[in-house]
DNA sequence: CACCATGTTCCTTG
DNA sequence: CCAAGGAACATGGT
């Protein structure tokens, strides 16, 4: 279910169910799903811990974890690839047929459920070393998107989907930062000038920030059980039509006006993936 | 049956 | 050594 405002959003509502609760028990279902760590030491460590604060880098949940006995706090990552969701569910409901990692707290399981298992649940914070600069952080501007864009001959659409070089967007809003700011998604990366590149740092602060917002305000159901499913996209169900203000504007709308130009809106396919633009508004 | 899907990692090629 | 492209992972929806 992820992008980063998902990821936001449901890191802050796990945080309120999980502070200081401990875990009793780990069940792992997919050893896919926690590698390279093993069920053993999985469990090892967790059956006990005290949930301690839960943060989100790019698009990773870091729990903070407290074992008993005064021995040192260590890190529990999450990450939930394209298909995965964290919940709570009372003991006495039925684990999902996709059930990937389960930590029994006192009355409650929290689900790592993920369809295709592509997501992941580890030990240690690794993972996190490889990553560029935080989105939403002070560090990041335009200058530091210039410098890490400047030796690259990639379509900066393909380079904002790299984790190294901008920490956490993903392909729908990378599609709609680009329209907002403007910019050709096949144009070379390292032909941006200056001010494309500070105009994009403000189109993807803007459009993530407001995904966030629009997200906190949303009822959600995480465990997507219901048609509320934690997926929080603009425009993405009629039903929700009163809680947003604002929509995806190209992302999935494909030959559909552009809301500002009326021109078509196209659908390309680049490194597999599909970008959508405005042809109008986003000159090559 | 065909094609598509919110993401990352690994392997090959140049 | 690096950059870039593509397949792979696994399941479900349309």
């Amino acid at each position: 279910m992820p992008e980063l405002p998902e990821v936001e959003v449901l890191g802050r509502h796990l945080g309120s169910l999980l502070i200081n609760k401990a875990v009793r028990s780990v069940q792992v279902h997919r050893q896919k799903s926690i590698r390279p760590t093993s069920a053993r030491r999985m469990r090892d460590q967790l059956v006990g811990a005290k949930f301690k604060s839960i943060k989100r880098r790019a698009k990773y949940l870091i729990f903070e974890m407290q074992p008993a006995g005064g021995k040192p706090v260590f890190i529990l990552l999450g990450h939930l690839g394209m298909t995965g969701r964290m919940y709570l569910q009372p003991k006495t409901v039925d684990l999902p047929k996709h059930a990937a990692v389960v930590l029994e707290l006192v009355r409650h399981n929290f689900i790592f459920e993920d369809t295709r298992y592509f997501g992941r649940m580890t030990l240690g914070a690794g993972a996190l070393d490889t990553l560029g600069p935080e989105l939403l952080s002070e560090e990041f501007g335009g200058d530091v998107l210039r410098e890490a864009l400047s030796k690259s001959a990639q379509a900066i659409k393909v380079k904002l989907l790299d984790q190294s070089v901008v920490a956490g967007i993903g392909n729908i809003y990378a599609s709609e930062a680009l329209f907002h700011a403007g910019i050709s998604p096949r144009k070379a990366a390292r032909r941006l000038t200056r001010a494309e590149c500070a105009a994009l740092v403000v189109a993807i602060r803007g459009t993530l920030t407001k995904a966030i917002e629009c997200g906190s305000t949303v009822p959600l159901d995480f465990s997507g059980a219901g048609e509320r499913n934690g997926l929080f996209y603009f425009g993405q169900t009629d039903e929700w039509a009163g809680y947003y203000d604002e929509e995806l504007l190209v992302y999935d709308r494909e030959n559909e006006s552009c809301a500002r130009c009326g021109n078509p809106i196209r659908r390309i396919v680049q490194v597999a993936r599909s970008t959508y633009y405005c042809p109008g508004c986003q000159r090559a």
